[in-house]
DNA sequence: TCACCCATTATGTATAGACATAATACGCCC
DNA sequence: GGGCGTATTATGTCTATACATAATGGGTGA
């Protein structure tokens, strides 16, 4: 008996509300003795459901069942054209714009920088099978390029040469459903308008910040996770 | 020196690029011996890091950074209520609609059940602070209510209820944009066409589909997570 | 009655040792 | 040279034991 045969006999008493909402379970002591187990097994068991949001446990309180289990569901953030080369279709992309340019105030806000303050702009259609798939615009602090050299992002991606190239980052992001603008509409060849889904991403080390990314979705994007 | 020392260590390794992306990184036994640490505490700040996209370990191949990391985001799926009085407003939510009917065909497909089966339909608005928050739509199997006795959802969210009284259950989300109709924008207070963030979520047991909602929150929403 | 202190207790973490497992890489054979 | 089987090896997991840590709840004293 493995710490997973553990979890997934947790996992039923759970369901099967032999451990109704609210209840303390058993020990970690008195559960190893039961399933013939040492304790470190269940301890992993029971820790890996704290984390899926299933049981709280504190010291000497002991372990519960969640009363209002906040479920967790992960996002696996992949790069563009990862993303689109899994849905089987071919990925390009193209640079629409590139310059040095004071920096807007709402992405200095995310940024945490002075507005105004001079960044790489870009703007950047990727297509999927030759179609608009995504639109993005990005400010890209230029003091995390080696030696503030711009490389070719006509060659590899914005995003994907950040990942291999700049040092790995924090960052968080946020999704939200928006009126395409006149813009990014003809960017992403649908009507002015249309709801688009918005993807805004800061990333930063400890330093500095690095990048603000803007990304739009036409209609019929959804994004999927499992619980 | 604990696991989480370790971790943190290895972690300024990686983005100081002393180990850059692909690179097989010292084995276990080794960086136990570096660090004084036994292998075990070793293997848990790696796995931590493989777990969050950071590292590739394979048996026998070892451990290696990865090329192109999938950034693992976590979204916490939180009650409504919880959600609207986690901002400081308060929460309020009346049914607009509740009855027998047979499921609409897209909730059927997602659901996984014979169009026009009979279920409970419900339709909820979800107030913040006394203003519109989220329209709900929802088809419930009757057969998970103990009895197949409709609860009283005026009291308590459908949402808070079957997490209360149904067993705990799996499912996925997806998130998506759309332009609200004219019977959603009347019920949220907006414009017919506006943009509204729709979550899907289905939710059933290991023996049968349990809900299928559908929830449109208007402009403005935000939904945020950390990396 | 109430505030505070502290013993108790369940979880959290660390360790050394052992065996399991997957998969590479090497050597053998053709 | 190429295909195949196998020894080797790094990770994966389990165990028993020990100590650390947080927090509860009861006891103490004002």
């Amino acid at each position: 008996m493995g710490w997973e045969d553990v979890r997934e006999e947790v996992l039923r008493r759970i369901r099967a509300r032999d451990w109704p909402p609210g209840e303390v379970i058993p020990g970690e002591e008195a559960l190893a003795a039961e399933f013939g187990v040492a304790r470190a097994t269940v301890n992993r068991a029971l820790r890996e459901l704290a984390e899926a949001g299933l049981l709280e446990r504190r010291r000497k309180a002991g372990t519960r069942v969640a009363l209002l289990p906040v479920r967790k569901a992960t996002l696996d953030i992949s790069i563009i054209r990862q993303e689109v080369e899994a849905r089987g279709e071919s990925y390009a992309h193209r640079v629409l714009a590139q310059r040095m340019e004071g920096i807007s105030l709402a992405a200095a806000v995310r940024m945490g920088v002075p507005a105004g303050a001079s960044m790489l702009f870009l703007e950047t259609l990727h297509l999927a099978g030759g179609r608009p798939f995504a639109h993005e615009v990005r400010w890209l602090n230029p003091d995390v390029l080696p030696g503030r050299v711009v490389p070719d992002f006509g060659a590899v991606s914005a995003n994907e040469w950040l990942v291999q190239n700049v040092a790995y980052a924090t960052g968080d992001i946020a999704f939200s459903a928006e009126a395409a603008t006149a813009a990014e509409a003809a960017a992403l060849g649908i009507a002015a308008g249309d709801p688009v889904f918005v993807t805004e991403r800061v990333t930063w080390t400890a330093e500095a910040p690095i990048t603000f990314v803007r990304l739009l979705h036409g209609p019929g994007y959804r994004l999927r996770t499992m619980v």
